[in-house]
RNA sequence: GGUCUCAUAGCUCAACUGGAUAGAGCAGCUGCCUUCUAAGCAGCAGGUUGCUGGUUCGAGUCCAGCUGGGAUCACCA
């Protein structure tokens, strides 16, 4: 037992409430069954019952002998008696709730003030990377890209906190067939129709000859097989599609005409792309275009195949034999000796390493209709001998789906991302104006703080659902900024400025410590403060579990009951000074955590609104 | 067809990884603005956790089977 006089808690992280009494609970098996026990079962109380913290009794009554509320009576006892931390408990059926003394929640409370640094965890040397967004060049970024972009990011956030440094980059998949169709279709009817001509975002663009490509090339097919021709061989034959086809194995020739279109063209996109990302809040620290890639790879298979870690068929073609795994056969080099998509990230991987030779893993942000594909490619690159390949992970999200079911970029159901983050905004804006926030703001600063709402409802909205979960992408409910959203958050934090810009105005002083002699908290203050004890455990099974959704979650529930002491509490009538110094304080830390916690989600947090 | 995955309130999602009477938001209904921001708070109503078995002190959670969605199984990316 720590018997310091000064303080029976340490500052230093990880090391915190939940272990302590953990240790304690420890001690007291320890004392009254004279066994030790490495596993409790710690929850937080049921709201009906006093106390904050639970233990389960059921698991210990094999060394206790004793039914469960008997377990639970004599470790209560115990604890009351022996540990400093816990004043009161009752047992209800096998479940044992501990009330632990206010004295403890405000030195938790002070402790926590005083560190500046709460829930960043100092640097521990490892580096990782994450790749996120990794789009095509051949048409505009849509909602599924959002959901991608704003995981990945966050992730990578999620892993700063946690005392990594992270490397953010992309592959973007800037060659092949798709932004073939598009020059096709500009070369055959664009008349020299460029972003500045047209004013059209360079993305939306080369999207827009993309779509002309696909609706030309079905009328050409229709016209063929009507004219009797099969359509396997009507889908070769379309010249729009021969265009194509021809444009690719020039650019593979490095023919410079072909060469100078696809630079030209890609360069459109990038900044309708650069424009975009900027708006999301995402960025990268390193681009890797495919481009650059696609030809890797090859050498490390073959170094595979004279290892015998691969084999060769007749026709030449190489492959890896997965059944071993439970997995197929999966080829890596075409009869023809050219690469495929597997190859390329075998060796896109090996060229990461050899960037970023300190990274001890890679996060690949992918959809889950990949998951095979990355299967077999840690597979892979383990039996190559690569060490690290146990450190690659897939973080597979779910598809987004909209009420009318998938997105589909034939049926035109596609939502773009521009639009829908302009929607967004506007929509911010026209609810901030209609609640009549706006009267003493000026122009910036009203188109400031709609986009800091407008976005929040958008990633909060991405980011609160598992990612690992295919989600339902309603834009009527998306568009809300009441209830379980990211403007709710946002409105707490700007109420809780509120209040500390009068506490400074009326010259109060936040005192964390000024609660010490303070007996009772109230019962809204305690929530709070267990809530935001909590913060660092959610941060690191967040990243445990690479879901900024259970930090997105966390934050609404600490708002939320903020928003309960709040309503249930008016701070500026408390008479006491050392009551309404240690509010201010407390109110402080709440709006620290929150603005932290949302940052973790690339989410901003105005100071009104 | 093989493999993987999902199914919780009318709708969208939670449920601390096997623990108490399964919780929020939206939608519906009822209250609360002369006190720090009502984008809020309090309350009502809403459930056979797809179905059937099993494992155990205890199952939304684990196992088996079934039903119904989705993904994947290319010398595509």
């Amino acid at each position: 037992m720590n018997t310091s006089k000064d303080s029976i808690l340490t500052t230093q992280y990880p090391m915190n409430l939940d272990s302590l009494l953990r240790s304690e609970i420890q001690k007291a098996v320890a004392a009254l069954f004279n066994q030790s026990v490495e596993q409790l079962q710690l929850q937080p109380t049921n709201a009906e019952f006093e106390g904050s913290h639970t233990l389960v009794c059921f698991p210990l009554t094999k060394i206790s002998k004793l039914k469960p509320e008997e377990t639970g009576t004599a470790i209560g006892n115990y604890l009351v008696q022996h540990a400093d931390i816990v004043t009161r408990f009752n047992v209800v059926k096998g479940f044992l709730n501990l009330v632990i003394a206010d004295k403890v929640w405000a030195e938790v409370f002070a402790s926590i003030y005083a560190n500046k640094k709460y829930g960043v965890l100092p640097a521990n040397g490892k580096e990782i990377m994450v790749e996120y967004s990794s789009p095509n060049t051949n048409k505009p970024l849509h909602l599924g890209h959002l959901r991608n972009n704003f995981l990945g990011y966050s992730v990578a956030e999620l892993y700063k906190a946690t005392g990594y440094t992270v490397h953010k980059v992309q592959i973007i998949n800037d060659r092949g067939i798709h932004i073939c169709k598009s020059m096709a279709a500009w070369k055959l009817f664009g008349n020299g129709e460029t972003p500045e001509s047209s004013g059209l975002k360079g993305d939306k663009l080369v999207g827009k000859y993309y779509v002309e490509f696909d609706k030309n090339y079905k009328a050409q097919v229709k016209e063929l097989v009507e004219k009797g021709v099969s359509e396997a061989d009507a889908e070769k034959q379309a010249p729009i599609m021969k265009l194509a086809v021809d444009m690719l194995q020039k650019w593979e020739a490095k023919d410079a005409e072909t060469v100078q279109r696809w630079k030209t063209m890609n360069g459109w996109v990038y900044n309708g792309f650069d424009v975009t990302y900027k708006r999301m809040g995402v960025d990268f620290e390193k681009l890797y275009y495919e481009s650059d890639t696609y030809l890797l790879g090859k050498d490390e298979v073959l170094k595979g195949l004279e290892k015998g870690i691969f084999f060769k068929k007749e026709d030449g073609s190489v492959w890896v034999d997965l059944t071993p795994d439970g997995l197929d056969q999966k080829v890596l080099l075409r009869s023809d000796g050219t690469s495929v998509y597997m190859t390329q990230d075998i060796g896109t991987a090996i060229l990461r390493f050899r960037d970023f030779p300190k990274i001890e893993g890679q996060v690949y942000t992918v959809g889950n209709e990949q998951e095979y594909h990355f299967k077999v490619l840690f597979l892979i690159l383990g039996k190559l001998g690569y060490e690290w390949a146990k450190k690659c992970y897939h973080l597979s999200y779910g598809m987004v789906d909209l009420p009318t079911g998938k997105m589909k970029s034939r049926e035109g159901t596609v939502v773009d991302a521009d639009d829908l983050m302009q929607e967004m905004v506007d929509a911010a804006r026209a609810q901030t104006q209609e609640l009549g926030k706006i009267d003493e703001m000026s122009k910036e600063e009203v188109d400031d703080l709609a986009e800091m709402i407008g976005l929040s409802a958008l990633k909060f909205f991405l980011l609160k659902v598992d990612p690992k979960k295919r989600m339902m992408f309603d834009p009527k409910e998306s568009i809300q900024l009441q209830g379980h959203t990211g403007p709710f958050i946002q409105y707490t934090h700007a109420r809780i400025k509120a209040i500390l810009r009068k506490a400074a105005s009326m010259n109060i002083v936040a005192d964390a410590a000024a609660l010490t002699n303070v007996d009772a908290l109230e019962v809204a203050e305690r929530e709070v403060l267990f809530k935001i004890n909590q913060y660092p455990n959610k941060l690191l099974e967040a990243v445990k579990e690479y879901s900024p959704a259970i930090v997105a979650n966390y934050a609404y529930e600490l708002a939320k009951e903020y928003n309960q002491f709040y309503q249930a509490v008016p701070i500026f009538i408390e008479s006491d000074p050392a009551k309404l110094r240690f509010r201010i304080a407390f109110s402080e830390v709440t709006a620290a955590t929150l603005k932290k916690a949302m940052a973790l989600l690339g989410i901003r947090m105005p100071e009104r609104m």
